[in-house]
DNA sequence: CTGTTAGCGCTTTCAC
DNA sequence: GTGAAAGCGCTAACAG
């Protein structure tokens, strides 16, 4: 094998002298400037590619305000909806030669807090975010101190402002309601409550508002916790009690699945005896059996939204703020199937 | 709301000042040297608080060898697999105090050698790369040409060389077969046999290694699909066949997954008519219904230990090439119960 | 269209 | 311990 000839690192001045040209002239062409004659352009191409030429954005970050750099930072990067998102952002990022950083706040505000920091100091244009639970005030607060144009996703911190991408909660969670109403079924339950941010707040609100929609009872919530569990010791209280549910809408897919595991074990046919719907509509949840129902919140529509978001805000920086809440539909499948009785 | 008062950026010369120093005292503060009198730090980190001041790593990179930013590049980052992986990676830097920037290269070597070479523009230290299909030599040429340090991450590229982490496909899959064998199963297949890369290379060679090793027959294969799909034409073949199989080991969960909702639609018992193996343990299998047995392949520590090697490669680029094979352990669930007939 | 010049904010000798 | 000065690789302003 050949040994790597130059490790030497070859600069702009190198390429223009060896094209014979001026560094400005060089640097004109590496960005496409039109400015250049054809000829000359090529001369220089050529002379970079002799050369083994890598352009230093560094340098050029230095001298110019963006970096073409911006920051993920996500409350749980594990969690296969937050993958979806990514891919979604990193899809717009790609098609606008801009790199992403990601960041893993694992829900803790002091991490996250030490992230962006960390972000900044590298100079990124601006940070998609997650917000971790227990974020407040402070969060937005350090983003304006240092300047940082943000763009807020799933969730926002309370009484937050500025940029916002999220799916529509409570539209979706309506529509899960009417299907099982349509379908026979009269003894919701929600599992998964919790109020430990925006997301969590608009899942719950959104059932009871719609279980008061059709006049039915809205007491059955079975408390969620943190890791997408939930309280199967108040789950089944609920479920041998004296007026069980007939049906469940979860607060996401990874819950569904998991009260699906443990209906089957405890012998109920789901779609049967039992429906229920999750949300998201993560790739498992038509993978699972029985298929599931479930309110796709398309994070990888958001993904993509937040990041065309954050670029149109980069460019400018004074247009007025903007919250996109993308539509959630029911995809339906047969855990929530018409009963058979 | 009190506007940002001084969007001027502040430098080190500015808290210098502010703090009566010279600029390169401010330096070494800002990097905590012990070279400092703690009276003299303290000022100048009280200018720097006073004054909001925010540390340019631009800057610095400029001048220094590192950057303290890595890149991920990875084949489909929507694969919760990949997303524990991240998470791994993340835990590491996040200690390290190093940045990671993210890419996703959806199995195109277009795109990822595009994406690498914008992270080598970037300045990025090392990149922690899992090759997209169809990865060759001119994946590591371009590495090499770009002095770009990198550690492969579960496939490698044919007759590939340097760093490399990933786990023990094929004593995994053993353990399996072994498992199954003791539990009464004699006709196991295989569902998700492909070729595409090291790493499924690696697993359909383990499953043939070891139904060798117990002299079972190993020609029940049903091939893979991108998209963690696999035939499910061959796959109702063999089942409905003069000698069908009586469990089976999944390329991966998902495939797992699949497969049982399947055969759950065709009225399969899993555990006790037809056993399921899986591979990687990622959450849901735990969660499935039957709980899935799987062989764990530790993603989130895959991740831990190529961030970690990658740095150690960092700090010493002529240390000896490592390739760290992590263990893949059986974990037993009801999937593959112990026959009752 | 091309060349010259002056920095961007930091680190790093090397004197003091 | 501290300060002065040079320079990392690039862009931008302006003169030709």
């Amino acid at each position: 094998m050949k040994k790597s000839p130059a490790p030497q690192p070859v600069n702009l001045l190198d390429v223009a002298r060896a094209a014979g040209v001026s560094r400005a002239t060089a640097s004109l062409v590496v960005r496409g400037s039109p400015l250049i004659a054809p000829p000359t352009r090529e001369r220089v191409l050529e002379a970079m590619k002799q050369l083994g030429y890598i352009y230093n954005r560094g340098a050029a970050n230095l001298r110019q305000s963006r970096t073409h750099t911006i920051g993920l930072v996500l409350s749980n990067i594990a969690n296969p909806f937050f993958s979806e998102l990514t891919a979604g952002v990193d899809d717009v990022n790609d098609a606008n030669d801009v790199v992403c950083f990601i960041a893993n706040s694992v829900e803790s505000p002091e991490r996250q807090a030490r992230q962006i920091q960390r972000l900044r100091e590298h100079n990124v244009d601006g940070v998609i975010i997650c917000p971790a639970i227990g974020s407040n005030d402070t969060l937005l607060e350090d983003l304006q101190r240092l300047s940082l144009p943000y763009v807020q996703v799933l969730r926002h911190v309370p009484y937050g402002s500025g940029d916002y991408v999220a799916a529509d909660y409570a539209s979706g969670i309506e529509k899960a309601v009417r299907h099982l109403v349509e379908t026979g079924r009269q003894k919701i339950m929600f599992v998964g409550g919790m109020s430990v941010h925006s997301a969590a707040v608009a899942r719950l609100d959104g059932f009871h508002r719609a279980m008061a929609l059709h006049q039915l009872p809205d007491d059955m919530v079975v408390a969620g916790k943190w890791g997408n569990t939930y309280d199967e010791v108040e789950l089944d209280r609920l479920l041998l009690g004296s007026n069980p549910p007939d049906s469940a809408i979860c607060y996401n897919d990874i819950m569904a699945l998991a009260l699906m595991s443990h209906l089957q074990r405890r012998g109920y046919t789901l779609g049967d005896d039992f429906a229920v719907i999750g949300m998201d509509d993560l790739p498992q949840a038509a993978a699972a059996y029985p298929p599931l129902t479930t309110i796709a919140t398309n994070p990888r529509m958001i993904g993509q939204a937040a990041a065309t978001l954050l670029q149109k805000r980069l460019e400018a920086p004074d247009r007025p703020t903007e919250r996109i809440i993308l539509p959630a539909n029911l995809v339906i499948r047969a855990s929530s199937e018409t009963r058979t009785s």
